[in-house]
DNA sequence: CCAAAAGTGTTAATTCTACACCCATGT
DNA sequence: ACATGGGTGTAGAATTAACACTTTTGG
């Protein structure tokens, strides 16, 4: 008995919706899809999963090619499956995000991609049901992170807390409160005051932090409570 | 142009894991495989996913087969895909958590699976990465009830808060205070007080209640707080 | 010296937890 | 009448939200 005779096989694709934040704004990598149809069209990044790999390499395999980066931050997300999202041939798309730092990521010339930057809030129209998948990042992005400290994942390794809480407030599109949330933040007892400080965003300028890295990893599945009144983020 | 050339095509299973509550314990149905190989093993339902029909459609059509149930709460999970999870040949598994009212599961004759319920407690080994499976539903379960009034879903449309209790107790393993459940469960406003009592559980008898339908479909979305210190739930 | 952003503390309101007694009824 | 499980209230603790002034320094 060799196979599971008479049952269709379909292709997978993995697709994955990448995060960055500039200071200011979330911001999603996106491609020129490079075959026909819609070639040339704005996607996500994605690839097909090759027969002997798991969906997670494939997944840091199609995010290295393009990034060039490893060991980052992805999550699984959700299966698309509608029979008809690919007009050529039915596919199956395994979604996961990612969340870099954008300073990392040092332009590739990927001449058939021609990737580029976007404002999330400016996104053009993507291919398929992709903008659909971007739509469930970002709501499973402002969700987990509404729990659970990840958002550290889109900040350099040093960072100070004006930036910190201007990522908060690119992401839940919402005011926080400086001394409520610099006193919540740092009860978590996350991170690490530097003695730099950084001294471009202002005259006086802000402490560095960097993340405790041994306390990083438990406290990933802890649950965090810098974004009050959660219910809002959750339609 | 009409297909991807080039690419491997794989074969997709859809697996359900299926909870449900008897009054004192979370329970699993499980059913004898049917083929080879370990047929005859225990293991989640499951079948293929068919060349026109979506995953959801899928799931609820392997559900229906099994329990002859309609319009059950079902959730995706997700992807597992390691290529050496099946040994026959590569499968890529969707897989989805499903949460019924054991009442209304009607024993189905189905020779081919001989289905049973087991304590979650005490199931058996299952084939390939189903335990696993149950795992993840388990504690993905856990997280949503925690924070969405989900739970519902494995009583009748009549329970009494005693039963209630009882059901999250089940669930994260602890105990409630009585007088705090109580007033957080009611404060929500999506119970509706029955005038009837169910007099089994007890001389007294307890009030039954249902659902509020209109609130339950948009605090689906809400945060509850029945559960204290969701923190530990979380591992 | 002044504009611009960083940093810091207090109070009132709310929410949470712990805890114990009375009630209704079937036997 | 009593055993069994159902139902309810309160007080102290903890957490959260709202709010404004001082500090630093580059220009």
């Amino acid at each position: 008995m060799n196979r599971y005779s008479k049952q269709a096989r379909l292709l997978i694709a993995i697709d994955c919706i990448i995060f960055g934040f500039d200071g200011e704004n979330l911001k999603l990598l996106l491609i020129h899809r490079a075959f026909e149809p819609e070639m040339g069209k704005w996607s996500v990044v994605g690839g097909f999963l090759q027969p002997d790999e798991s969906p997670e390499n494939a997944a840091a395999r199609i995010l290295k090619q393009l990034t060039g980066l490893e060991g980052v931050y992805m999550e699984q997300l959700e299966a698309f499956g509608n029979p008809s999202r690919d007009p050529i041939e039915r596919v199956i798309s395994l979604t996961y995000f990612a969340l870099i730092d954008i300073n990392k990521y040092t332009e590739q010339l990927s001449e058939e991609y021609r990737p580029e930057w976007f404002l999330l809030k400016e996104r053009p129209e993507l291919i398929f049901d992709h903008n659909e998948m971007v739509e469930a990042a970002l709501k499973k992005l402002r969700y987990k992170a509404a729990l659970h400290p990840v958002l550290f994942e889109l900040l350099p390794e040093k960072f100070t807390l004006p930036q910190l809480q201007a990522l908060y407030t690119a992401v839940y599109d919402a005011q926080f409160d400086k001394r409520n949330f610099s006193r919540k933040v740092l009860s978590a007892e996350l991170l690490v005051k530097q003695t730099e400080k950084d001294k471009e965003g202002s005259k006086k300028g802000a402490f560095y932090y960097m993340l405790d890295k041994t306390q990083y990893k438990d406290k990933l599945q802890t649950f965090v409570n810098f974004v009050p009144t959660p219910d809002n983020f959750l339609l």
